[in-house]
DNA sequence: AGATATGTTGAAAAATCTTTGAGCAAAAGC
DNA sequence: GCTTTTGCTCAAAGATTTTTCAACATATCT
């Protein structure tokens, strides 16, 4: 499986997404500051690498530009949200793509999965389709259709749709859900799932008489084959 | 076997938490309040820390970041219910997991042993499922079926029966079906055993005419294969 | 038979889920 | 730049289901 440097000085986002990709079987390494980052980069013989911006000593676009005098590893930036300018930095020192911060898991994941692709099969671009009864998700322009029938669902509304699919068969918690799908720095009591739960079942199980989307009380949500 | 550190100041859980990792074969420490479970966290070598929040001294929360700075041991806390503030906290200085007060056991062994698993970095146990006769768990979704055909199960009733099947041929007595499937809260006088044991029989024995669950007259119940 | 343990039931209590509307922020349109 | 629209979140009320309790019935043992 692929292996992934995070470059990454908040120890907590370090180890939050340790655990999340680790979690989808990629080997992890870190990094907590940018010499650091560059050398194992450059050394480690790694597929992709995650680089905050905002770093202790060598910040986040010096490192890049560095890795790119060497390599063409790709590599997908954090910044802080609304730093415009650093983000145009970033890309215009050969970043391939950027998250602003603080992000969904399940979007950077979905990043990855397209850089490592990328690099991997330059001739099939193989976005499989995820698909379930008569319900399709077509990855690449995130629609969702019943039938060939589009169903226009708003980003958290195809986020979470498709997140679920991507688990068929396994009864989701409401935590997980907002783990994977909402940002990370969400919290608490809310019940935003639930309001998005409906909000699918009304443009898909009320619309279309089915019943795709089951409660299991006390534990959460499962869409089923 | 792992070894696991309690540090949890109510004495009367520590024991109960105590007995129930060393059934399941886990070595246990425990230390009553927050400086001593600081240097046993960092001095023992323990596999696995589980922290209260409210502590004498030292609280779990200062003990979890100190802990942090030395050591990526998994925490799991343990914090009062609806204290969301608490469960925040708790996240943000490097926990893992947490879990609410009151909790029923087997939720916490579910936990450690993911937190377990995902130290050593293997993938998830795939959910094996359980089967006796033709009675069969899907544990992913949570159902189960007696020859494809579904059986609706709230989720006491699951939970109690997967219990019986993960201790098929041993006799549990209602004290040890309380305290895994209900809250360790739960004591005294109640029949709520006997009543879910009666919904199970209703809803499998009774409807398809077998004899799944057998009465151990002053003992308890059983499920034999 | 008497004593104890288990089975059954209905109804109260608690927990959980659904639905709605309003406030706000971001994006789109003019 | 300003207005309008759309999307996201929260909180509260209402609806539903699950869980618990407790009274009574039945079975088992000595």
């Amino acid at each position: 499986m692929a292996k992934i440097l995070i470059v990454e000085d908040e120890l907590k986002i370090a180890r939050f997404l340790e655990l999340e990709l680790k979690h989808e079987g990629y080997e992890v390494l870190i990094a907590g500051e940018g010499r650091q980052g560059l050398e194992k980069a450059l050394k480690e013989n790694v597929d992709l690498v995650i680089l905050d911006i905002m770093l202790p000593g060598l910040n986040g676009i010096e490192v890049c530009r560095r890795i790119r005098l060497e390599s063409q590893v790709p590599i997908i930036m954090l910044t802080a949200k609304d730093d415009v300018s650093d983000k145009v930095a970033g890309l215009d020192t050969g970043a391939d793509d950027y998250m602003t911060k603080p992000f969904a898991i399940e979007e950077l994941l979905a990043r990855i999965r397209v850089a490592l692709n990328r690099k991997k099969n330059k001739k099939e671009p193989k976005l499989e389709n995820l698909q379930i009864g008569d319900l399709k998700l077509n990855l690449a322009s995130r629609e969702a259709y019943y039938k060939d029938d589009e169903i226009t669902l708003t980003k958290k509304e195809y986020e979470l749709l498709e997140y679920l699919i991507r688990n068929k068969n396994v009864v989701l918690s409401r935590e997980q859900m907002l783990n994977h799908v909402w940002d990370y720095e969400y919290f608490g009591d809310t019940n935003v799932v639930d309001v998005y739960i409906r909000y699918l079942r009304q443009k898909i199980d009320e619309k279309y008489g089915i019943h795709l989307i089951s409660t299991v009380r006390g534990v959460g949500y499962i869409i089923k084959d």
